[in-house]
DNA sequence: GTCATCATGTAAGCCGTTACATGATTGC
DNA sequence: GCAATCATGTAACGGCTTACATGATGAC
């Protein structure tokens, strides 16, 4: 999942590690803040695997005379084995062909957790899928929620709770009812639109 | 997080731990079903360190005579070193004094989380509350969420974000604002209450 | 010159899931 | 008698957080 979240962020422009936190909150609805534990080594597995790759950012350092490794500048330099670190020491990450072909499946993979969380960040992407896929997604979602809605209403009327646990249960519902008049705009929205690009609409 | 739903479903009643998955789900607001690979290490951490303890529950095996263990009947009672196993199997378990001490500085922890689940599991916990600490605790929750509104707010107006992650960051301010709305309902309820045990209203 | 922030990374550990293994009870 | 479900448990693994370690940059 924090790779179709990054992957998801590199496929609108190129990022340091160190900026991607932000973004996952900012952009995605990522809550709350990824930890740095996690976001560097998933761009070191995703760089490994060809997905990523590290870009050479316009440095101050490449604007210093290539020959002089002197002194403490020594140490600084010995962290970039191949050109890799620009300035500030950022490592600037930009997304591969093969990178974004994996992005595709994995947004657009079926077999994703119905989790609400999952299903915001997805939709956060959603300008990368298709109006068909779009809808699909859409769908799908609306059949889950209207299905847990009717569990969590069974649930909230029959049982021995109490005030408090009934209104749990009950803002629950409410929850998941603002949900589905969510999606059902959202649902709305893609009939209307034109799809400037008419491939696959109707 | 999951010791203290187990503790505050048996401060209800005695649960064995095959119910206690849908207990979890249907008493306090629980999604999703928690896995039993979770549950029986956890009941069985809570009995080892005192908080709970395993009862007799009314045995169909009690009732046969307790000395002729023979043949295959050995199998089953080799299985109840100290009388532990009831009917159908079951190891029905009972929160200790010391369980309901732990429960009470669990429940009213103030250095717990602030995220939505710790939260509305603790709310349906909340009759086990003084009301005091009731409105402590949703007062502590309002917080949390005007906070997180003025961000959401802030991010969903400014940023380059598209329609559809823009959808997503609008959609969740108006979760945040559903949820401070009930907060305040329930907080409106809890000042209009006489608190039939006049201890520390006011 | 020093402090906050930016920036990258590693290691340990927590807390849960998935998958497996086993057997009893109930309904048909 | 057979299947579905009830019931308990273990082992492996996954993904994330916390804590740690290090150092550069920019503001004042």
């Amino acid at each position: 999942m924090l790779d179709l979240a990054i992957l998801g962020l590199l496929m609108g422009r190129d990022h340091h590690g160190y900026e991607i936190r932000a973004q996952l909150r900012d952009q995605l609805g990522l809550w709350s803040n990824v930890s740095f534990g996690a976001i560097y080594p998933a761009l070191a597995r995703l760089e490994r695997n060809g997905l990523v790759e590290v870009i050479d950012e316009p440095s101050i350092m490449d604007s210093l005379s290539t020959g002089s490794l002197s002194g403490e500048r020594a140490s600084l330099r010995s962290r970039r084995p191949a050109g890799g670190l620009g300035r500030k020491g950022r490592k600037v990450y930009r997304i591969t062909t093969l990178g974004r072909e994996r992005f595709a499946t994995l947004l657009a993979d079926p077999a994703a957790g119905d989790d609400s969380k999952s299903f915001s960040m997805r939709m956060a992407l959603a300008k990368y899928l298709s109006s068909h896929a779009r809808v699909s997604l859409l769908e799908q979602r609306r059949n889950d929620l209207v299905a847990r809605l009717r569990e969590v209403r069974a649930n909230s009327t029959n049982q021995e709770l109490d005030t408090y646990a009934r209104s749990v249960m009950e803002h629950a519902a409410s929850g998941v009812e603002l949900d589905i008049a969510w999606i059902d705009t959202l649902l709305s929205g893609e009939r209307n639109q034109p799809t400037h690009l008419a491939a696959e609409a109707n």
